[in-house]
This record gives structure tokens, C-alpha cells and sequence, in this order.
RNA sequence: CGGGGCGUAGCGCAGUCUGGUAGCGCGCCUGCCUUGGGCGCAGGAGGUCGCAGGUUCGAAUCCUGUCGCCCCGACCA
């Protein structure tokens, strides 16, 4: 709870500050299921946020929800051999119900990707090229028995939305594909206010069952990467093994072009070790829970009176202007102590308001994206007439100076290598752009070496041909290997 | 699955070696007090010591078994 002990820091040991941030921050516990984390308010609300904004932005696109079962007929899985393959070792198997076992053909799985049952319902929609596009999202949650886990970046059952859509040609399945990496890098960056890097998975790190897997893949404060979204290519892999066919132009029976991507509450964690710093939680205002909290001061009961009325008429005006506000007028906590708490939770701004603010008209502003060297926050004395125009201004500037802030950390940590000695010392460096020639076996070796692997091929990267790092044999164009979680 | 750690009050821990009927800090409750970067004092509530057997007059402590969680590696969003 309100452990007045500090935080690890990020320098210390960045594994435990990521953990003990998330829970003294209130965003997640721990349960008693192996593997399996409870999203406590805090956290959740910053989940809502970042539904609403992308169900936003999947509805403008054109994207309809709706939702399948949780269990899957086992079969299902095992009719695209890749697919089955890449999540045999992770899939959870429902085999006993309704007081008995199942027999194995009656055993269900618990989604781990939603597919194949998809595609057994999308075979029923679908009778002509005049029923597509069909373009459906679901928001569910999904399970994949990890062997190792961590709070919101891998846990064993975690929630996101898998979009899935049909297209009459390969052109429009390619170009749907694209375009929804690309609300994703939109939603990462205007959002999340973080950068990403958007290309092509090689194929060993494609989703098991697709043609070709996309990826938004971002730094994180420890130099690691992490993918934090991904789009996929199917091609006709599904449609061909469930059948999922219409009649064209042509009169002829086609198997459908499709496409799936997905984002998961992994974001929460991306956001958590992009942003946050010693102090606590950081949050880009446009996914924040709430934006202000105006912390009442007062010494006698008189003061304190004065002080909440004009705090609450403040907090009304503030509300009034998008800037989501809440008043603490706890007398049984000291203000220094809330400080704390709320630099801890992520407030992004607050408001100080006293006796002595009363008397000049003014209050304190204090935003948590600035920190003095002591790591306290930078305060500004605002006239309270101003307050609501200061505190939007202030809003927007801290989101901007978090995408900026990312940005340039990412460029600072990213190098060209040239050869394979350079990349091996340079292995915990960040994102290295390497050339390879596209070999498998070469990149299992980079991997099983220096721990390092192949993130995407970005598409703003140029690419100019090149020796392989390793075998010095030919290479399209560089691409980005790191460390990665 | 391999290696390590841990299960005692909501949280963090001591007590276990050397058995004697459970304690500390924080938090929580009540009252007084205090309020611009983690106030103070006083009183109080809260635990079948992970679980199951066994040894013993007596087990948190010794023995056997068992369950669970976390961390580090191999699999993955």
C-alpha cells in the first residue's frame, strides 16, 4: 500500500522497479493462478482509454465487433499444420464438462487466437464477392500457457481485440493489412506517445499460419524492444481449410483473402516501461484515468472550508474543459505525503491550492513530466483566472514532450553495425541495423550467439544492398535485431 | 523442464538450528493533534504459522509427503 519506502530505481535493477511500480501504483496484483494477473482499477482504466480510442479508429476504418465462443473444438486447430504447430505447446485443453470427461474428439480448447472458430462462421456468412469486404473485430481475452511470465507484457491469460476480415482479392487482403498497421503505429505514437517501427517479420518470427506478419515494434527505457502490435497476411491458409469461399465476378467458387491483427493489454506495459521514471508512474495524457488532482491545504477549519470551496469551483471549471479533475481534501494525510502518492500513481498534473494562494489568487502547478535534478517537480505559480487554459497547455505540451522524449532516446540508441564483432559488443546497445542475407539458420545462430533477434524490416529504412554481418554473403538491406521481450 | 528463493496479521519480515502455546515494522480502526514534498502521541482490532500425515506430555520449530507462488534460463503477444 502506501509503503513510504522508495522505489527501486530503473539504474538499481529495471526488472523489480517495473514490478514493484505496478503494484504499488494499483495497476495490477498478482492472483493465485500460475501465470494469471488481476488488472485492478487503475490499470483497467487505462485499458478503457485505450479500447475507446482504438474501437474509434477500427469504426472509422470501417470494422464491425462482435464475438465468438472461448472454446474452441480441438479439431479446429489442428487443420492448418503450421498453426497447430506454433500453438501446440501453449494451448490450455478443456477435458472434462459437465461432470464427465470429454472424449478426444469432444475436447475443446481455450482460444488462443481466434482464427479458426472465425472462419467456421465466416464460411456461413459468405456466399459472393458482393458480402466483402467483411471486416469484424472482437475484444476478448485469450490464454497461452507461457513458461515465463510478467505483469501485462506476458501473462498467461491476457486481454485484447483480434481483427478479421475477408477480402475478394490478394491486393485488397495486403492493403487491408497495411492499413491497419498503420492505425496502430497512429494510435502508438498520437495515443501512446510512442514511436514505433513499422515492417515486415522475417519468417521464422511470423504468426504461425499467416503468409506474412507486420509488426509495430518500440524501444523501451532499458534499450530493449518490444512488439507491440502486429498485422498479419493470411492469404487463402484458413479460407482454404475451412472453406471459406464465394462466388466471384467470374461465376467461379474462390477462396476468400484474409487478413488478422491484434493488440493486446501488453500496451499497458509498453506504455508503463516507456514512460514512467524513479518517481512512479508516467501516463500521456490522452490515456490517463484522470488528468489533475488539486490537493487542498489548510491549517484550521476555517481556512480548509475556504480553500475546498474554491478548489471544488476550479475542479467544476476544469471538468467543464476536457481536463478530467479530482479534489483531495483528505485531512488525515499530509500534503507532502500525497505528493508522493501521486507522483507514484501518475497524475499528470497537479494543483496546490492554500491559504496563501487564496490571498494572491493563484495555485500551484506541477506537471509530472518535469523533475528538478532532487527529482522533486518543477512548480509554477499560475494566477487561478488562468488556471483552466494553463492546464490544458500543459496537457498538450506533455503529451508532445513524451513522443519527443521517446524519440530522441530511441535515436540515441540506435547504430548501424557493420560486422559481427561490432554487433556482439554492441548487444545490449539498443536497435542495431545490420545486414544479413536472410538465412534462418544464420539468424538462429545471431540469436543462439548474442541473444539477439531479427525485430522487422522497417519500412522507412532504406534499403541498399550489403554483405551479411556473419557470412558476408550477399544482403538485400539492413534490418533491425535487438534484444527483446 | 533445469537452477535458485519463498510460504507466519492486509504488506514486509523475525522466530525454526537448540520444541514450551506467536512477535516487530508499516498499513488499518478510535481519539486528540497536525497540514506548502512521506506529522506526532495514546489506545485498539487483526494470525487454525500453505496443506496433510507422523514423532512428542507439548510442534511455526523435528520427520515424511504434498500444494502453491516468485526470480533466473529454454517457448511466446
Amino acid at each position: 500500500m502506501a509503503s513510504t519506502d522508495k522505489l527501486p530505481t530503473r539504474a538499481e535493477n529495471f526488472a523489480d522497479w517495473y514490478v514493484e511500480l505496478i503494484q504499488r501504483a494499483k495497476l495490477a496484483d498478482y492472483s493465485d493462478v500460475k501465470g494469471c494477473m488481476v488488472i485492478r482499477p487503475n490499470g483497467y482504466a487505462i485499458w478503457e482509454n485505450m479500447q475507446r480510442a482504438l474501437d474509434g479508429m477500427f469504426k472509422e476504418t470501417g470494422h464491425v465487433n462482435a464475438y465468438f465462443p472461448l472454446l474452441i473444438p480441438e479439431e479446429y486447430l489442428n487443420r492448418e499444420k503450421e498453426h497447430v504447430e506454433g500453438f501446440k505447446p501453449q494451448l490450455a485443453v478443456v477435458g472434462y464438462a459437465g461432470g464427465a470427461p470429454l472424449e478426444p474428439g469432444q475436447r475443446y480448447v481455450i482460444r488462443p487466437t481466434s482464427e479458426t472458430i472465425i472462419n467456421r462462421s465466416f464460411a456461413k456468412w459468405i456466399q459472393s464477392y458482393r458480402d466483402l469486404p467483411l471486416l469484424i473485430n472482437q475484444w476478448a481475452n485469450v490464454m497461452r500457457w507461457e513458461m515465463r511470465t510478467r505483469l501485462f507484457l506476458r501473462t498467461t491469460e491476457f486481454l485484447w481485440q483480434e481483427g478479421h476480415t475477408c477480402h475478394e482479392t490478394e491486393g485488397e487482403a495486403q492493403d487491408e493489412t497495411l492499413k491497419m498497421l498503420e492505425v496502430y503505429r497512429r494510435f502508438a505514437e498520437d495515443y501512446m506517445a510512442m514511436p514505433v517501427l513499422c515492417g515486415q517479420k522475417t519468417e521464422s518470427e511470423k504468426f504461425p499460419g499467416a503468409v506474412r506478419t507486420y509488426s509495430i515494434e518500440a524501444m523501451m527505457q532499458d534499450k530493449k524492444a518490444l512488439q507491440a502490435g502486429t498485422s498479419h497476411m493470411l492469404g487463402q491458409n484458413f479460407a482454404k481449410m475451412f472453406e471459406t469461399q464465394f462466388q466471384g465476378r467470374d461465376g467461379k467458387q474462390h477462396f476468400a483473402w484474409q487478413t488478422s491483427w491484434g493488440v493486446s493489454t501488453r500496451l499497458i506495459g509498453a506504455l508503463i516501461l516507456t514512460h514512467s521514471d524513479d518517481a512512479g508512474l508516467v501516463v500521456p495524457p490522452k490515456l490517463a484515468a484522470q488528468h489533475a488532482v488539486i490537493i487542498v491545504i489548510g491549517k484550521t477549519p476555517e481556512e480548509r472550508a475556504k480553500v475546498k470551496e474554491r478548489a471544488a469551483a476550479l475542479a467544476a471549471d476544469l471538468n467543464q474543459n476536457g481536463v478530467r479533475t479530482i479534489v483531495d481534501d483528505d485531512e488525515s494525510k499530509m500534503p507532502g505525503f500525497k505528493y508522493y502518492e501521486y507522483d507514484l500513481r501518475g497524475m499528470c498534473l497537479r494543483i496546490e491550492l492554500g491559504p496563501k494562494d487564496l490571498e494572491k489568487n493563484q495555485c500551484v502547478l506541477a506537471r509530472r513530466d518535469q523533475r528538478q535534478a532532487d527529482g522533486k517537480a518543477v512548480k509554477q505559480f499560475l494566477q487561478l483566472a488562468e488556471t483552466v487554459a494553463k492546464a490544458k497547455e500543459a496537457l498538450d505540451d506533455m503529451q508532445k514532450s513524451l513522443l519527443e522524449k521517446a524519440k530522441a532516446f530511441r535515436a540515441a540508441n540506435t547504430f548501424e553495425v557493420n560486422s559481427y564483432d561490432e554487433m556482439k559488443a554492441k548487444a545490449d546497445a539498443g536497435f542495431l541495423l545490420a545486414h544479413w542475407n536472410g538465412d534462418a539458420k544464420v539468424e538462429a545462430r545471431i540469436k543462439e550467439e548474442t541473444g539477439l533477434t531479427t525485430r522487422n524490416r522497417p519500412f522507412d529504412l532504406k534499403q541498399e544492398p550489403g554483405k551479411c554481418v556473419v557470412t558476408g554473403e550477399p544482403s538485400p538491406g539492413r534490418i533491425v535485431f535487438s534484444k527483446a521481450y
